[in-house]
This record gives structure tokens, sequence and C-alpha cells, in this order.
DNA sequence: TGAAATTACTTTAAGCCTAAACTACTTTCC
DNA sequence: GGAAAGTAGTTTAGGCTTAAAGTAATTTCA
């Protein structure tokens, strides 16, 4: 009786929705951006207070960090999820800093490989020990079981965006 | 035996975790990140292609929808989680295409009002619509549950970044 | 082979964003 | 009342980012 109740009531929420109501999915939309934007502005700012430097320069040598041999500006872009031409400018100013070094493609002309200097690496070595301990604080109090499931949904969220926006 | 093994093996997983690892937040962190930048450069590429519009500026006429009477620009700069100063130029060029009006305050004359006109409101209007849709076709794939799911746990990181953000 | 298409990268113009310094006004407190 | 401190907003210099157009090299294919 009680269970019988129960799931009348939900059938009737579900009914009462307005045809285009998608209030939960644009606040868990909201909800998403506010917690990305707080954890990024705060690394922004740690990174720039401790080692005077920018979060897409930590992402591009922490991408190169992986690839002992570097990679091409295209590679880059595609794994940094930005322009060719962002890409550019960024590798410009970190070659002058001399963390990273960028060379000819050996047979192809028009591509260049960039990869991390010994200075780079351990530069890239400090700073990623501190910014691993940062993200722990920061994600202190979900539960190893809080951390496995939001990576699991965020997962399943990812794959219906991707999907989203390629098949419309 | 084979349960007992099992069990010794898992003990010996977490044992023979470093002391300082945190590979699963990290993990999380970034997935976080990129599921955030797919929607937030598709949302973009779609206001800029269906409205020729910068998602800073829908996010601006967004917190001012929401208040009729107007705000001031540091509530304004509050909400967007942004500086002083570039509310003040977005506010500009706002002001500049009449969707929104920036008045004296009546009684602090350091402070403006600024507030949606007649014109940024339908204009508004018409683009949350779409923007809603937008959002609820990329998350199509998540089920109620899943939805709620991911909110919750949001709720909760966002709770624990706070935490952490202001007791260091 | 050689013209057309494609690919890798760079350049440009414009907007977004920040920290820090600054201006103008208001509040506090002696 | 008036000096000092605080607050609201603007300006500035510099970095990040994009879309679009451009350059140079490579690949395709008739």
């Amino acid at each position: 009786m009680e269970l019988e109740q129960s799931a009348a009531l939900d059938a009737e929420t579900k009914i009462a929705e307005a045809p285009g109501d998608h209030k939960a999915e644009l606040r868990l939309w909201l909800r998403l951006l506010a917690t990305n934007t707080l954890i990024e502005t705060e690394i922004r700012r740690r990174l720039r207070e401790r080692f005077d430097v920018t979060l897409p320069r930590f992402d591009l040598m922490a991408q190169l960090e992986r690839k002992p041999h570097g990679m091409t500006l295209g590679e880059l872009s595609q794994r940094m999820m930005v322009t060719n031409g962002n890409v550019t400018g960024l590798v410009d100013r970190l070659v002058a800093e001399e963390v990273i070094s960028r060379k000819q493609h050996k047979s192809d002309r028009r591509s260049h490989i960039v990869s991390l200097t010994e200075k780079g690496r351990r530069q890239f070595a400090r700073m990623a020990k501190e910014h691993e301990s940062w993200i722990a604080g920061m994600f202190g109090a979900l539960s190893p079981g809080d951390t496995a499931a939001l990576t699991k949904l965020l997962g399943k969220l990812k794959t219906s965006v991707r999907t989203a926006n390629t098949h419309n």
C-alpha cells in the first residue's frame, strides 16, 4: 500500500513536469561550472604565487612530461583542447624560458617537435608534486567511494556530451 | 581460500600505495576539467553561431535577469566569480549594445546599478530557451538518478573545496 | 608529373581576464 | 569636524584564447 502510493506520486511528478523543462540538468551544469571555476581559480593563484607560472604553461608541460620523445604542436593542441594558434604562442614563451625545446621534424618540414628540457623536467617535477597535494587537500572531504562514484558519473557525462556534440 | 587471498591482496594494495599518493583525486580533477571544457567550448560555439554573443556576456545577462531591480558592479563580479575590472569592461560593451543600462546609485555616488533593458530582456529570453535545450541534449544520456547523484556529489566537492581554500 | 587538395603551423585582430595601482567617495572614530 | 581607513569602480599592462586568413610543405590523383 505504502509502496504503491509512492510509486503513484513519482509518476505524477514526472507527468507534472512541463514538456520542455530541464531545470535539473541546468542546475547540474551550473554547479559543475561553479565547482570547476572554484578549483581552477585557486590552482591558478597558487601556481602563480608559488612558482610564478600560469595554468596553461603548467598544463603544456604536463602533457610533454608524459612523452619523453616530445610531440608535435598539433598533437599538443589536441590534447590541451585549444587551437593551434594558442599553442604557437605558449610554445614561444616556454622556449624563451628554456623549459621546452622546439626542433624541426626529421622528415616533415612543416612540423616541429617540442619536448621538455632538463631544466623543464626538474621544474615540472617540483610543481607537479605540490599540485597533487593541493588537489588532494581540496578533495579531502570526499571518501574514496565518493571519488570513485564522481569519476564514473563524469565519465558517463563526458560520453554523453561527446555523442551529443558529434551527432548534432 | 580464494576469498582470503583476494582480501589479502586488497590490503596489500592499500599498503603498497606510496604515502603521498593521490592518483584517484588527480584523475577525478582531470576528468572534471575535461568534461567542463568540452561542454563550455560547445556552448561558446553555439552562442556565437546562433546569437553572435560570448559566454561572459550571456552569463552577465543571466545574472541580471534574476534581479529585475538590477545590481551593483561589485555584486555582479562576485556572482560571476571574476574581478571588478573584468566586469567594468563587460558592462561597457553591453551598454554599447543597449542590452543593459548603467545608472548612478541613488545614495552612494561611488556605486552604479546595472540592469537589463527591455531589448536585453527579450534577447536573453530567446537565448536562454535554446541554451537550456542544448544542455538537456548534452546531458541526455544521464538518467534522472544520475543527474541527482552527480548534483549531490558536486555539492559535496564544492563544500570541500571552499573549506580547503579558506582554512589554508 | 604536376595541379589541386590537404596539412602543419603562424599571424592577426579582437575579446576575455587578472593583479596592481589609481581615483573618487563614504564611513569610522578621535 | 576632519584625518584615517575602507569601499566602489576604473585603468593599465600583460597573458590567454579564439576564428579567420595566410604561408609553406606534403599528399593525392588524374
